[in-house]
DNA sequence: TTGCTCCTCACGTCACGTGAGGTGGC
DNA sequence: TTGCTCCTCACGTCACGTGAGGTGGC
């Protein structure tokens, strides 16, 4: 009368490895509707498959195992409910993390591919920037070596309190300063940090202070604004800007450009692709227009 | 010069936990930049916070720690970049999992609630049904024992093959062939299934064998469309519908009212809230008109 | 001196995966 | 008889978590 399935077949039926169902067995969270005394093998029922679909997307949503056990042990519409709802904040905010996870490492990655087409833009040209060579992406008509004036899309960020630096401070203090007072500000401190000059004077004063720290995170309230920036690059560790503030200032003079608003650090690499410290890559940016 | 964390700091700073940032050393994925070669404690950078919070996302989109120790073993932006872009349609497909259980999670819910709302509405009237007693929700308005035509909404789902019936075969049978060929019809079984009958007088005819089944996913290609249902319930087994087939057939006469288009069968309780099976909770719909 | 921090080492946990070695059914 | 299936048992794995027992710094 009843139709029972092999611990095989009800694997090949249910999509459960024969492995997952004997240890479920064992824990007690889901057993086979029969067992022979005789040689212990196991016997499954075909509505059995509906059942154990059902434990394995839970298990997906990464119930703990024994959660499950406790639905099906007082196996109650109620209670099925019950501990489904008590987990769904927990799951909005799962699902919520991920996503958020999936846009941090894009917008990191969204950085590191820009460099590399500044690196390999640089070496097929040997350090010689051509005007006339363009492929519609910017940062392939330009080297890392030249400062040039770019049009840049819009860009959300969060920015931090202003860094108070006190005697002798270096740029890791107020970061660790803005690392703490992260959750108030709800700063998510996986985007990518770069540091902010309130306008190009203060970052040429002392380049390698940033006044305040911002993360690149795509849900901010502030944003950069569209528009043409003067852009430049430089190798080399944190805050060490070299004479690229100058050549910036000499840029501006020569062609005749007045900047406007904040100035914008953003390193593409960093610790997390390079170890050479010096080999770190910033990008500096700054709105223009002509005087 | 260089200021360092000891382990309490970085884990305070980072959000990462001692016994991980320890863990991680072991197994030489990230380690602080300086130890203390006479107590061997472990000292962090601040910059080393960038780091370890990348880190802990890529650990959170369910990268292997190997994979992410290979990244930072041959550290280059052209290494990062490729590992995930390795992952990305990985990451993709899980995430597509995530929501496709979580949307298979609340399709099981809204059948429970539905059969808990038509429990509680029959107890608290007794078993009696109040014509007049409305809140906005159809369910309450209706007790199990009593056949009524309610408006329903538009419901998507998919269809499967007609069933074949050999010889003896109960709808196990064909039910086994369904998940069988589940694959191929692009059918998700997890969701939950119902059995479906062309139009009343096949249901009638042989109730307990649905012609085929179908599976109550969202993004299938067919729908049952909104408007004015016949509605019956029966608690029991599958397949066991007892006299609701005649009852049905005496409620359109008496009504004068008319079907159209298939008979579709849903389990509101069954195997996963249920332990009794004569207990399990069908709900019986098609389409009416007025004669 | 006291309390706090840090260390290592060993063992536990969760949800399986992987053989090893042996039995059962057509 | 042969090959396939099923069983148990033990041990491995992954990413930590949890004490135990001991040291180090202000």
């Amino acid at each position: 009368m009843k139709r029972f399935l092999t611990i095989k077949e009800f694997s090949h039926f249910s999509g459960i490895e024969q492995t997952t169902l004997r240890y479920w067995d064992e824990i007690e969270l889901f057993s086979p509707n029969w067992r022979n005394p005789e040689n212990n093998y196991r016997y499954y029922t075909p509505e059995q498959i509906i059942t154990v679909k059902f434990i394995s997307v839970l298990s997906s949503l990464n119930f703990p195992l024994k959660t499950i056990s406790g639905m099906t042990d007082i196996r109650t519409p109620e209670n099925i409910v019950r501990l489904i709802e008590e987990k769904e904040k927990e799951l909005d905010m799962e699902m919520t993390k991920l996503r958020e996870c999936y846009s941090i490492v894009h917008a990191r990655l969204e950085l590191i591919r820009y460099g590399i087409r500044l690196s390999n833009g640089y070496k097929a040209l040997n350090g010689v920037r051509l005007d006339n060579w363009t492929d519609g992406d910017e940062g392939i008509n330009v080297d890392e070596t030249k400062i040039c004036v770019l049009k840049r899309d819009e860009k959300t960020y969060i920015l931090g309190e202003p860094n108070e630096y006190a005697e002798d401070e270096e740029w890791y203090d107020p970061f660790m300063r803005f690392c703490h007072s992260a959750p108030e500000l709800r700063v998510n401190l996986h985007y990518p940090i770069g540091g902010y000059h309130e306008c190009l004077h203060d970052f040429i004063n002392d380049p390698g202070k940033p006044q305040r720290f911002f993360s690149l995170d795509p849900t901010g309230n502030r944003k950069r604004t569209a528009g043409d920036y003067l852009v430049g690059f430089k190798r080399g560790y944190y805050g060490d800007m070299g004479d690229l503030p100058e050549r910036m200032r000499a840029y501006l003079q020569e062609n005749s450009l007045k900047t406007h608003g904040p100035v914008y650090i953003l390193y593409l690499y960093d610790e997390i692709c390079m170890t050479d410290r010096s080999n770190y890559l910033a990008q500096i940016s700054v709105a223009v227009s002509h005087k």
